[in-house]
DNA sequence: CTGAATTTTCAGAAATTTCTGAAATCAGGT
DNA sequence: ACCTGATTTCAGAAATTTCTGAAAATTCAG
């Protein structure tokens, strides 16, 4: 590997946690490279960078562009293709976001679907179906949630996160007025 | 594998996924079962039901507890040790990822930090810095958002998440309530 | 302390994943 | 059409991960 020392050890480490998702060492490693240099790189610079194979690159890179993490550029008079991650890091985030959702989320739910459709065959698979439809509904409201947040605008997502659970006090306070113009009006609940 | 046929069509498809996260598929595959068992199993009924060596079930079992996503029980006159999912699939939720953090964001932000503080060497160590920064400042917001927002009780974090983006609503609401103050007072920017 | 039941450990076998080099394919330019 | 530089494919090598059976350790009852 040939990079200068902060560069690498952040390719090292990215590479590390990239073996602990789906992600290989390798795809991880060309990812980290080619989010921290300023420049579009070829094949043969991530080659040079990381010190593995050229067919290793060339795989490495079907996979990111599989998952949309990267650009494909080309410069005027050179055939070399060149890549680039997205300079916005919140494109990056939703990006890996939607693949995800994808690759994981997504087979889970239509196969717990199918599933609890079926007619249980026995009190044990009963069982089991009712838990599967406890697991299904969570992961509903989560990707309802996801799907909703998902279109908002960077500024306004930045605005929600930075709110955290402060707006469940916003929640709270609207629950109590209607409660008490309920209570005032004398109808609802007890 | 010695299973109903549904329950069989699940613990498998967890098996599945759980190889596309850092799990491997027989960890996937024992807590599919403890998922959708109504009584604590041990060791042998995992053993016979999903068709494994013992000593795998043995490490499978060492993984979860050491993810704490299993509870141990214990049967009265019974020297065996008993394994269950927690009931509550909010909770199994919120230990997913607070392990999944401790394991996958906490270490990135740890070297995030170190290169940051390290004087850069070139302009390229200058420029990646910037880039490393901003991912620190990303990941920082949501796992600050998340730090916050994980100690809500579960009835509060089901109403957060049906409530989805329509939380900018009222945002929108109050900043237009706000800068309508301002411009009637006459103060405030442009 | 002995022994039966149970769990854990661990070296090596088996399976899977990753990586490479050689060959094949592709895309202009002449 | 042919050449050249670039990329992709793919069979098998290398590395890694997972799994097993046998042995060791643990735990408790008597």
């Amino acid at each position: 590997m040939n990079l200068p020392p902060l560069i690498q050890s952040f390719v090292l480490h990215f590479g590390e946690m990239g073996s602990r998702w789906g992600i290989n060492r390798t795809v991880g490693q060309i990812y980290a490279l080619l989010y921290v240099s300023p420049e579009p790189l070829c094949a043969d610079q991530i080659v040079e960078g990381l010190g593995i194979s050229r067919s290793n690159v060339s795989m490495g890179l079907r996979e990111l562009q599989a998952w949309n993490l990267v650009n494909l550029r080309h410069i005027p008079g050179d055939r070399r293709d060149f890549f680039t991650a997205p300079d916005d890091i919140w494109q990056i985030l939703r990006t890996l976001a939607e693949e995800r959702k994808k690759r994981e989320v997504d087979p889970t739910l239509s196969v717990l679907r199918e599933l609890i459709m079926q007619q249980p065959g026995s009190e044990e698979e009963r069982y089991a179906q009712s838990r599967l439809m406890e697991m299904n509904g969570l992961i509903e409201q989560l990707t309802n949630w996801y799907d909703d947040v998902k279109r908002l605008d960077t500024e306004r997502l930045a605005t929600l996160l930075s709110l955290g659970s402060r707006v469940t006090r916003l929640l709270d306070a609207k629950d109590r007025i209607v409660s008490l113009g309920r209570k005032r009006r004398g109808d609802g609940q007890p």
